[in-house]
DNA sequence: TCCGAGCCACTTTTT
DNA sequence: GTGGCTCGGA
């Protein structure tokens, strides 16, 4: 610490008056913390770096920091800023620092998500930007929607220029903290042939004139309001006396801007974060910021949680092993002393199917000898793998629960309701207007749309307000204007009933009224049960508050229902969605290269994504506490179709004493090869020079034990069969044949066993006699 | 205006 | 394999 500063010398000043009274050692929030997360709690003055390394207790030293500002009196609730990335983080903390402290946790307003916390400022303050303090909070959906209303009136071909696409390379320009006006000039030619800066302005516009903000618009409204009116935030300088925020290493420009134009004033800054543990560049993200801090906050005081306190030292040792292949980075030695434990298990096996086998029996045999089911966790790299995971713990009959895939308040038939009450809340609201006017089908289709865009557009008014002016004149037909008619006295009719109704009754009413729910009910789709039952669950959660405002508000900032934890079923999640939480027994499935690492981030971003992948993998091993189970797959399917993979380099990187590999035989072997080498896809890489030098395949066929030359078959898979035995086939040309891989095809050549084959749907291929049988 | 057939592009990760 | 979209016919 340096000496000279003032701020160190306020610090140690908090840190020697903490020693007695109300505040010394015995205070409650510091049972059982450490050395170093005592420091983190009685450091409150000036700004404090929490390198808090995975497993190390950084929630909870952050908790009983909030704890202490607040007991004693440093602090009034309303007077801290803390802000994290997600709900349930914010949630978690609210609810630790209330088991400290009590109700008056409950204070803490300014205790949320960026998002939430910047759209609170933002209302008070909506007229600075144009916006009217009800505007609404629209979200990836409806952006590209806009978007693309925006390309489209650009006179752009929106098939070469998507409106998904456009909302992207604007949510990265807000992530810089960039307004039209201050993107670079040369950034304009990202899209459209340099028409992308007009095109952002253009969509700005549209956001206006909607009374609309996206995700990125919260942040960047609020730093052109902080910017422009000295006074506004002057305010918020008095207000918040410290600031706390979670997971710096995932704060993107225009967080890190917020929270310094905040925090200039008191300095009473303390940022947690672990750079190891960055794995949100692709959403702008800058590892930088947590790396720079010191820079930014002179005399900033950084305090190293190292000492770990979840998992084995085998599984720290792994983590800690692949995660030094990265060069950027702080630094951190994590340590335990904890009892050795099992090394990590690498396994490799025939396909993801057998790889979900596998699991699954893991599991099983884990619940036989007591463990419970929640205890367990899957941890895969993109949600399209979980698939095999369901169907496999399906058949087993093993309750299973999915984080984060498809999200409740993005599901076609919540969105559709929740239109109904936005539009109901704010007639002029035209995106939701456009969603249901049809829906169910009215009769109103694109024709009379476009005829109400005309008129809406031509008189400047929303759309609502033009299907009002088009019910006076001709420009409809009779049976549309009848039907719109309809419509827009139904949503007068409820935004008049909602004065004195709940949000559940206004939500429940206007979904049977509007014939929304009969919809669903009279569908033949196969989904349609299930949909009706999510209207169901929203109304009920709509229960939960007390005006539609404050419903819609906070469905648009949470994109999860707030779920009943159940203790009986295994996690099934994505790695990004493990991010700080932990299972006695994680696994860690298709570490293969082009899933994991992903193909398309090192495409996009090199060298860096190839970090920030490894970090990923670093988060995921961290995950484990006692059990850590990596595998991978020798063949995957791709869009329907096979492709053979190799292990994933970063099973290589993998500290050779710190795992155990049990590759399964013959995964590389002859059988394999043979296709591989012939079929049409990946031949390059599949050389079979380059493919036996592989890292991996060293390891597993090390492993397998069976010395240089591939064994010939898979266990358990026609191993009944020898590959170079010369023989006869049992099949003759012409034959209709069955390939579990290639499906359904006719033998056009025979040699020996090997047969050359012209699949149905996968074209022509060698394969072994042993992998077909007659069709 | 609606609906089905056929074509397509697609799969990271999320507030 | 899937879901989203366009196009043509009812």
């Amino acid at each position: 610490m340096t000496s000279d500063s003032s701020i160190s010398q306020r610090a140690m000043a908090g840190f020697a008056e903490s020693r007695g009274g109300f505040d010394g050692a015995d205070a409650p929030y510091l049972d059982g913390l450490n050395a170093e997360q005592r420091e983190a709690v009685l450091w409150t003055e000036g700004p404090v770096l929490m390198l808090a390394g995975a497993g190390t207790g950084k929630t909870r030293a952050l908790t009983a920091r909030l704890a202490r500002l607040l007991a004693t009196g440093r602090a009034r609730p309303w007077q801290i800023l803390a802000v994290t990335f997600t709900n349930k983080a914010a949630r978690e903390i609210k609810d630790r620092v209330a088991r400290l402290i009590g109700p008056a946790a409950e204070g803490l307003q300014w205790l949320g998500t960026f998002h939430s916390v910047s759209a609170q400022i933002l209302r008070r303050h909506a007229p600075l930007v144009g916006l009217k303090s009800t505007f609404a909070i629209i979200d990836a959906d409806d952006q590209a929607r806009l978007a693309k209303q925006v390309i489209e009136a650009e006179g752009l071909d929106e098939k070469r220029w998507s409106g998904r696409m456009l909302g992207f390379l604007i949510d990265g320009w807000k992530n810089r903290g960039l307004t039209p006006d201050k993107v670079p000039q040369d950034e304009a030619w990202r899209f459209a042939e340099g028409r992308a800066i007009k095109l952002y302005a253009a969509y700005q516009a549209r956001l206006t004139t909607l009374n609309a903000a996206d995700f990125g618009d919260l942040l960047v409204h609020n730093l052109t309001i902080f910017q422009k009116h000295a006074d506004v935030l002057e305010e918020y300088h008095q207000r918040f006396r410290y600031l706390l925020v979670d997971e710096y290493q995932d704060t993107n420009v225009a967080q890190y801007l917020w929270l310094r134009l905040l925090a200039q004033k008191s300095r009473n800054i303390c940022c947690v974060g672990d750079d190891d543990q960055s794995i949100y560049g692709w959403r702008g993200a800058e590892v930088e910021n947590i790396l720079k801090f010191e820079k930014d906050f002179p005399g900033a005081k950084v305090i190293r949680l190292e000492r770990n306190y979840r998992s084995t030292p085998a599984i720290l040792a792994a983590a800690s092993g692949l995660i030094s292949a990265n060069a950027q980075r702080l630094g951190k030695t994590l340590w335990t002393d904890r009892a050795e434990g099992d090394k990590v298990k690498v396994r490799g096996v025939w396909d993801a199917e057998e790889e979900a086998r596998l699991i699954g029996d893991d599991i099983e045999a884990e619940q036989a000898r007591g463990r419970a089911l929640s205890d367990m966790a899957v941890l895969v790299r993109a949600a399209f793998q979980m698939r095999a995971f369901e169907d496999r713990f399906n058949t087993l009959g093993i309750a299973y629960r999915v984080v984060g895939g498809p999200r409740f308040y993005e599901r076609e038939e919540t969105r559709d309701a929740l239109a109904y009450l936005r539009l109901i809340r704010n007639g002029d609201d035209d995106l939701s207007f456009e969603r249901v006017v049809n829906k169910p089908k009215r009769g109103l289709g694109d024709k009379a749309l476009q005829t109400l865009h005309v008129i809406a557009r031509a008189r400047g008014v929303s759309l609502m307000t033009a299907a009002k002016l088009s019910l006076e004149t001709d420009d409809l037909g009779g049976a549309a204007k009848k039907a719109l008619a309809q419509f827009v006295g139904a949503i007068e009719r409820w935004a008049r009933d909602a004065k004195d109704m709940t949000p559940a009754e206004i939500a429940e009413l206007a979904l049977e009224e509007s014939g929304y729910v009969d919809m669903w009910k009279t569908s033949k789709s196969a989904q349609a049960d299930g949909k009706l039952d999510n209207l169901k669950e929203l109304v009920r959660a709509a229960s939960e508050f007390d005006t539609l405002e404050g419903y819609l508000d906070h469905v648009a900032l949470v994109s999860e229902l707030t779920e009943a934890s159940e203790s009986g079923q295994v996690w099934l999640m994505t790695l990004h969605a493990a991010k700080g939480l932990e299972f006695p027994v994680v696994f860690l499935p298709g570490w293969e290269e082009g899933i994991f690492p992903s193909q398309r981030s090192l495409e996009e971003k090199g060298a860096a994504a190839l970090e920030e992948e490894r970090r990923l993998a670093y988060v995921g091993i961290t995950r484990a506490e006692e059990s850590c189970r990596i595998s991978f797959a020798a063949n995957r399917q791709v869009y329907g179709r096979w492709q053979a993979a190799m292990p994933s380099r970063f099973i290589d990187e993998l500290p050779e004493d710190a795992v155990d590999v049990v590759s399964q035989p013959g995964l590389y072997g002859a059988a394999a090869k043979t296709f591989a080498s012939h079929s049409s896809f990946d031949g390059a890489k599949l050389k079979d020079d380059a493919y036996y030098d592989n890292p991996g395949w060293r390891r597993a066929r090390a492993a397998s034990g069976r010395g240089p030359s591939p064994p010939p078959m898979i266990e358990g898979r026609a191993s009944s069969v020898s590959v170079s035995a010369p023989g006869r086939s049992r099949f003759a040309v012409g034959a209709r044949v069955f390939h579990q891989k290639f499906g359904y095809g006719r033998i056009t050549a025979v040699e020996g066993q090997k047969l050359t084959v012209d699949f149905d749907h996968s074209g022509e291929k060698k394969v072994v006699d042993a992998f077909l049988e007659a069709a």
